[in-house]
DNA sequence: CCATTACATTCGCATATGCGAATATAGCGT
DNA sequence: ACGCTATATTCGCATATGCGAATGTAATGG
């Protein structure tokens, strides 16, 4: 079975954790260095770290380094399933009333965020 | 926090499975009964009853009984999240072989199915 | 070199999940 | 009533997963 094969599964179940999907939805409006998350999400920064490893793990986050920073944000979808999934991100704001609210805490948030 | 809150991580989780992920995109042609789904996966029954109820509690597809039959389709998506998450599942099979070889298993299998 | 800041990883434990096997239910035909 | 077929549920077990706590690493500044 390919690699794309258990990708498609493996980022399901990356975003099957409210956590994970809070940080996706976060991350939707740019990148975020992992203390902006913490802070957000006030969960320990271990927690944060394991669940941004994990995204990193199934191909839908990517960092970057810089000084002693680590900004995460979406890895650039390279499937049309890649692509549909996190068009679906964007619309789960308007089911999940924590997801606009962590938005809104945010540097990085636009006016027209989250409609 | 609202049900429909929940009801986003219950969906992700439920396409977080091979199994489930094969059975959705079946329905993605319509409706099927229970041993249509068993021949085609080539799983036990109580695996393929055991998957159904999961995805029927994560409201992603309903039954309805004819007789001896239940015939499973996907339910009519609510909610824009629940929309795309559709349109997601029918890019699948364009990563993932296996879903393509099921659908041309299908009696309900139409010549531009998964392209 | 040492302290601090930002982040990552490991460990132990409780819970969730999937599976095979066995059993139960439910609707037909005779 | 009886048996057959289609489907559902339960049980026991192995594995996966999430979490808090502790520890490790890496870059910067003094």
């Amino acid at each position: 079975m390919p690699k794309s094969a258990r990708q498609v599964e493996v980022m399901f179940r990356a975003l099957a954790d409210r956590t994970r999907l809070r940080i996706m939805h976060m991350l939707g409006g740019g990148e975020l260095c992992v203390c902006d998350i913490v802070d957000v999400l006030k969960v320990p920064q271990p927690t944060a770290s394991r669940h941004l490893a994990y995204l990193r793990r199934a191909g839908l986050v990517v960092c970057r380094k810089q000084g002693l920073w680590c900004y995460y944000r979406w890895t650039s979808p390279k499937t049309a399933f890649h692509e549909k999934l996190l068009e679906s991100l964007a619309c789960c704001c308007q089911d999940v009333p924590q997801l606009s609210r962590d938005s809104r805490r945010l540097p990085t948030c636009k006016p027209d965020c989250c409609r």
